[in-house]
DNA sequence: ATCTAATAGTTAGTATGCTAATCATGAGGC
DNA sequence: GCCTCATGATTAGCATACTAACTATTAGAT
């Protein structure tokens, strides 16, 4: 899937994880921006690993940063910038996703689902135990 | 599961690339040593990446290297702390394995492992044609 | 009011794996 | 014999994500 996405994406010269993190932006964005943390959890990685990513944005002029509420919490948002890189990359995105599935019934696919969800939930447990 | 690696494996300072491999080298020996290209293979690596872990094990102690039939082949070979290495290792690491997949019926499981091959080889496809 | 906890974010260092470029050697064709 | 191509391996650079350690700020307890 890695490969899949370079190929389609070479022109964008958009990396997976600034991508995941753009359509990450949009979705949890009610109009005031986000904060990283929150985009973070979202995203299911650590603050430090969104915190490089957003940089690269933000010095790339996809996203911007805005002072919060308080002083230590910033807000993320799209500059017009960004919003037209993923109106451009949504597509080639949809594609891959729907390639890779091609081929396994929606049974298949939402037993897998559940499967991964159990070994996730599972080994959390066993983590916190251990 | 690598949370659950690192956690078993922290006393014995081994990554997992690096058990992996001495893993990959102890199953394929056939007593002459392996050549790096095929250890690559069997690891699923590229022979790039797996260069650099296997150098890191040598410098270790835990592999060694011989010049093998002709110049610019090798053959590596685990050293004595390489088997005991192993020996000490492999319990944490299919106790780890078995940790995993407690919970999960062997249908469920290898339903599962049919849709990965499915998909590791329709991904594989659509990248040579793409 | 002050000391301590928790929260938000960053920086530094490490691990893993990739591709591209390079070097060295070997094999085949002519 | 020499040129080209294939093979084996390495180095360098990039992308991703982690933990640990740090700075800064806020909130809570006494």
């Amino acid at each position: 899937m890695a490969a899949g996405f370079d190929q389609r994406f070479a022109e964008f010269t958009l990396t997976q994880a600034q991508f995941r993190t753009l359509v990450g932006v949009i979705m949890l964005d009610r109009g005031e921006g986000i904060t990283p943390s929150e985009l973070a959890d979202h995203l299911f990685v650590e603050r430090a690993t969104l915190s490089v990513v957003a940089q690269a944005l933000v010095k790339r002029g996809l996203l911007v940063r805005r002072p919060g509420e308080n002083r230590r919490s910033h807000r993320l948002s799209l500059t017009e910038a960004g919003t037209l890189m993923l109106q451009q990359t949504i597509t080639p995105a949809l594609e891959l996703a729907d390639e890779t599935v091609k081929g396994l019934s929606k049974d298949i696919l939402q037993n897998m689902l559940a499967v991964l969800n159990h070994l996730e939930a599972h080994l959390r447990l066993a983590q916190k135990k251990g």
